[in-house]
DNA sequence: ATAGGTGGGCACAGCGAACA
DNA sequence: TGTTCGCTGTGCCCACCTAT
């Protein structure tokens, strides 16, 4: 991305790459200003902008105790936005609040981070938050910076500070993520061989290889999720089809659930046909006969597919991945392949499709090329 | 079998640079 | 100035390890 070049004598402006001077500020987002940096006009503009944003900091109350990062971890916890958080998104917070407010602030003092002014010079505080969030592996370093940054914001609205200075900590730089594995055909029937219809093992495995994708939703599968529907083949013959119908559980509880469809395959429906019918409730259950719990089943899988035989890695979002290709690399187009994995964008879907192998894509384009051209070779015969 | 802790991946809304 | 679209930030979820 084009780097935006700053001006040290006149803060929140910068210059576009098309050499436009704008002023960008959190509370009144992007404006345009005069072109001439320096000029009446532009002083003019600059003023006005910058009373608007600074207002604030002016009216500030003179504080009887100095606000510390553990003021601003409470303040934080009050605010609306906190409320609306899922519970574990709250234990993440908590967790990487945590870590920062109990570390030290440099390595030979002992006072923490909890106990520091959040109105600490620029100079003095900065060089000390680097080093804290510098000290975590990179994904809790990342996360370790957005508590800093939501601290200082909790401090700014209590207007006990003025500058959110995690904004100034180094953007932490993530190393390439590496996908949950597909499990290619040899992999499946070893799980298949190992596992027979019937057992948990298989019906989990199988919920997850044909479409009921994350582990939350292939846990609480029931049978009351199964419906007959009626479609039209592409011989105009109108069929019936058995499908799993459910609403995702990702984002359920913020209305992102996405309801999926899923059409049983034979492969999926043996499955299904081979479970006691007698019993209602989720697909899957327990020795004891109860709902796996997310986290069991996690846990379970890793069992099965070792007694498969199978190396680590395979897992259940793994058959979820296993799944979108090969719906993807038989041909469906974005639209299909994003319904069918239950994602609310198709842009999700487009990073999927993207890391396919790119074999079974290039035969079937050869293979489309091959039939078009035979198509203009009848046609030209016959024209002759 | 269950659950807590933790690191890391998935998913998506919205920001903002580039462009019309 | 309005629009487009790639990218980022971050909420949420999963895998894995460990303890019970």
């Amino acid at each position: 991305m084009a780097r935006k070049s700053r001006f040290a004598d006149y803060p929140h402006v910068l210059q576009l790459k098309n050499g436009k001077l704008v002023f960008r500020h959190p509370l009144i987002g992007q404006k345009t200003l005069p072109a001439d940096i320096g000029s009446e006009e532009f002083a003019d503009a600059y003023e006005k902008l910058r009373l608007l944003v600074d207002a604030p900091a002016a009216e500030a109350k003179p504080a009887i105790k100095k606000p510390t990062f553990a003021d601003a971890y409470v303040a934080w916890k009050k605010s609306d936005e906190w409320k609306a958080y899922e519970s574990k998104t709250i234990k993440g917070h908590v967790r990487h609040a945590k870590a920062f407010l109990e570390a030290p602030m440099t390595k030979t003092s002992k006072a923490t981070f909890a106990e520091a002014p959040v109105d600490t010079p620029e100079a003095e505080m900065l060089p000390c938050l680097r080093k804290t969030v510098a000290s975590h592996a990179a994904h809790k370093a990342k996360r370790v910076a957005v508590t800093i940054r939501k601290l200082y914001a909790a401090a700014i609205k209590e207007e006990w500070c003025l500058r959110n200075l995690g904004c100034d900590v180094e953007q932490v730089e993530l190393p390439p993520s590496s996908p949950e594995k597909v499990w290619p055909d040899d992999i499946c029937e070893r799980f298949e061989r190992r596992h027979q219809l019937g057992s948990s093992a298989r019906t989990a495995y199988a919920l997850a290889r044909y479409g009921v994708g994350r582990r939350g939703d292939v846990a609480k599968i029931e049978r009351d999720n199964l419906r007959t529907k009626r479609y039209i083949d592409e011989n105009d013959q109108i069929q019936v089809a058995t499908v799993i119908e459910f609403m995702t559980q990702k984002n359920q509880h913020n209305g992102g659930s996405v309801k999926v469809t899923v059409v049983v395959r034979p492969e999926l429906e043996m499955v299904l046909n081979a479970l006691d019918r007698s019993k209602g409730g989720t697909m899957l259950k327990t020795q004891a006969g109860k709902p796996f719990s997310q986290k069991s089943l996690s846990n379970q899988m890793a069992v099965w597919t070792r007694q498969a035989g199978l190396e680590p890695g395979y897992t259940l979002h793994g058959l979820r991945r296993t799944f979108g290709s090969e719906i993807a690399e038989g041909g469906a187009d974005l639209f299909t392949v994003q319904k069918a994995m239950g994602h609310r964008s198709p842009t999700t879907t487009a990073i999927y499709m993207d890391q396919l192998n790119e074999e079974p894509m290039a035969f079937r384009a050869a293979a489309a090329a091959k039939k078009r051209s035979a198509e203009v070779k009848r046609l030209r015969a016959a024209e002759k």
